[in-house]
DNA sequence: GTAATAGTGAAGTGATTGCTTGACTATTCC
DNA sequence: GGAATAGTCAAGCAATCACTTCACTATTAC
């Protein structure tokens, strides 16, 4: 679950579309599918990357695979972008300071 | 600068070592290209992709261009992912309150 | 002026990737 | 039992991508 996986993984529209139809709730495979306009199968390639990165878990019950979002996941990514940004703003907020 | 293009940006390792090393201060082309091994063009077109998105800002003085980081570019990513996660955490903790 | 430095532009290449189709394996419903 | 549903696996394909080399244009230094 490094912010470099998170990071890799929301690289992809197709991939963010599906962060966003999880993050307002839960979600079978097939219904991840069909607003998106692409195949089961394709759905089931971007789950392997997300459930990686671990931005999204999943389990089967039956024969319908409940897929629902990590929030930790995307914690680390928010941290990495967070540390980068703080890390040059601390840098700015310096130089304010000598210029005062 | 939308978050999408912001995404699409730090979904490379290459780029994001490129934010990392400004996230320390300000740089020239050639100085971010010597300690990742690559030739000057590859950081010119990564460049490119950073200040297309927003994430990135660069100027050109004299012969040697400067980069900087550009904190609202990657703030734009932070709240969408943040967005994401606090979405779904709503839910959870509605589900929590369900629960009591 | 000449030589070295800093970067840009165009073209090419090899690898990766996002997606499809077709065949297959459970599971649920009648 | 058989038919429909939900998903998985293996191959294959077209497009994108990260990177290179080579040629070229400023700018700075001697």
């Amino acid at each position: 679950m490094s912010a470099a996986q998170v990071l890799d993984a929301l690289g992809d529209p197709t991939r963010r579309a599906i962060v966003e139809q999880l993050s307002r709730g839960p979600c079978s495979v097939s219904a991840l599918a069909e607003p998106l306009g692409i195949t089961v199968t394709a759905v089931g390639q971007h789950l392997r990357v997300l459930e990686g990165s671990g931005v999204v878990a999943s389990e089967k019950l039956g024969r319908t695979r409940t897929c629902r979002l990590e929030p930790a996941g995307l914690a680390a990514a928010e941290r990495w972008i967070g540390n980068c940004r703080l890390l040059w703003e601390s840098r700015l907020d310096r130089l304010g300071d000598l210029l005062d």
